[in-house]
Formats: structure tokens, C-alpha cells, sequence
DNA sequence: CATCCTCACTTCACATGTGAAGTGAGGATG
DNA sequence: CATCCTCACTTCACATGTGAAGTGAGGATG
């Protein structure tokens, strides 16, 4: 074990660099998408009638910069569609296309595996652990 | 808690992501570096007498288009020399330059407070049982 | 009513990364 | 000796993200 990686923060790079590229490769070829997107696709899907771009960066933890690109990707593949919010004018409002929940439904078992996969590897007390730090890491405030 | 965030493999993408966030704006502010031009910095220096870009790309989990285009942005900043190798035409050793030298010891304080920040909010054994878990997502073959 | 402010979105420069295809000098093969 | 292979590196198209600056219609202010 080298130097920098007994220290957490590179360790976590790591292993969320390798973990994306392996998620990746399996929704790419399940449903022709990356994680990014299937988790943009999550979040439109629960949130029915729609979700603004400002809404789907909160949630996804971005910026709005990067949800207009994200965004824009997913409608020019047809997997989602945007429209003028009725009340704000300046609120873009995404919905999920047929397509798009196609894709979803197509990414999902990949991902179920994925992390069914982790779960064995880790065993699930160590499992629950790791979520709870990460969550922790990913949300708290401090 | 969202239906996404359940699953560890966002959970993980995100929390890399916001501490990702987190320190690159510490490191710039201390080093004008980011936590990525980091890495590359500790991984050749640990290497006394250089190291070639396969190598550091195999040491950095990436790759080696990844660590040309960083060890060049590295090298235009003055932080890193690159020769040739002298046994193997094709490739090119990075050795730390003085200033290379100078951010990497103006960066790692930052760092080495960001983990001890984690440290407290996980506290001890959650940061080692998460550590561990970390190292054998980033690492293990299966 | 004119002016200013607000703020969701967009645009742009840049960093970071993959993956596929190309490069080229030295070693192996015939 | 000519030809082919090897393989570290490079290049290119593309996805993903930040951060700073710009846009523009509607609401607030005077």
C-alpha cells in the first residue's frame, strides 16, 4: 500500500473511480448510458409531473452548468424531454420519454447487480457500515 | 434518503464527488493544485529517480492518454521534468522539480487535515472499517 | 411608467477521464 | 539485411464536471 493511499480521501477517489468505470461499462452496453446518467434518470423518474434542472442539480449534488449539458445529452438521445416550467419563466422542466424509462428499466438490474455484487464482497454488516460513512460523507453538513 | 441514494454505488460517487470538491478547492488555495495533480505529485516523489508515465498511470489507476495530458499540464506548470528514458526509447520519466517539490509540500498539510476531519466525524473505528472497505473495492481483483 | 433586481438557465474556458486509433524506433524473425 | 512486431506514448472525439460571466423576462422599487 503506497503513501497516498493510506489516506481516505485518495482511497475513496479510487475506489469510486474504479467502481464508475465497471457501472459504466455495464449500462453501456445493457441501455446505452453511463451512471451519470441513469442517475439523472432516477431522479426524473421519482419525481413525477416533472423535475426542474435546478431541482434535478440539487438533488443530484451539481451544478446547474453541468445539468443543462447532462440534460441536453439525454434529450438529444431522445430519453427525455424538456419543457417552459407554466409558472416560471425561467425554470426548464424535464420529464422522463418512453425511451427514457425503457433505459431506466434496461440500467437498473445492472446496477441492482452491481451493488449486490459489493454487498457480497464487503458482507453485509460491513456493507451497512460503509453506507452509513458514506452517506454521512456524502450529506452531512459540518 | 432518496431510492438511488440506497444504493452504495451512488452513495460512494457521490461522497467522492463532495469531498472531491472539498479538497481540490483547499489544495488550490494552498498549492494551486488540484487533489488529482496531487496524487501524480506523491506517486513521483515516492519514486525516487523517476518514474514512466506507464508506470505512474499503473500507480494511479488510469490510463496512460489520462497521464499524458496530466503529467503535460504538470510539466507546462513547472511542477515536473520529463526525459526520456535512458534503456527504453519509448518511454518518459517525470522527476518532481523544485517547485513540484514545493506544492506537494504546500498541499499535503491540506490533505493530511481533511483526513483527520474525517477521522473525527467517522470517528476511529468507522474510518478504519470504512478504509478497509474502500481499499478492497479500489483493489481486489474479484 | 421607467429602472433595477432577481435568478434559472446558458455559455465558455478549463480540468479530468475513457477508449479507439495512430506513431515510431528497436528487437525479433526469416 | 529486409520485414514485421512490440508497446510506451500520443492524438482525437467524447462525456463529465467546476466556476465565472452573460441572458432575459418578470417582479419590486421609486
Amino acid at each position: 500500500m503506497s503513501e497516498s493511499d493510506q489516506r481516505l480521501f485518495f482511497l475513496l477517489q479510487r475506489a469510486a473511480h474504479r467502481l464508475r468505470l465497471d457501472a459504466d461499462r455495464r449500462c453501456l452496453a445493457a441501455a446505452g448510458i453511463t451512471t451519470a446518467q441513469l442517475g439523472a434518470l432516477f431522479a426524473v423518474h421519482e419525481r413525477a409531473g416533472g423535475i426542474t434542472q435546478r431541482e434535478l442539480a440539487r438533488t443530484l449534488g451539481l451544478r446547474e452548468s453541468a445539468v443543462t449539458a447532462l440534460a441536453g445529452r439525454l434529450a438529444a438521445a431522445g430519453l427525455l424531454t424538456r419543457r417552459a416550467h407554466p409558472d416560471e419563466h425561467r425554470a426548464v422542466v424535464l420529464e422522463l420519454s418512453a425511451a427514457g424509462l425503457a433505459a431506466l428499466h434496461a440500467a437498473r438490474p445492472e446496477i441492482d447487480r452491481f451493488n449486490a455484487e459489493m454487498r457480497a464482497r464487503l458482507g453485509d454488516r460491513h456493507f451497512t457500515l460503509t453506507a452509513n460513512a458514506l452517506h454521512a460523507l456524502a450529506y452531512d453538513d459540518d
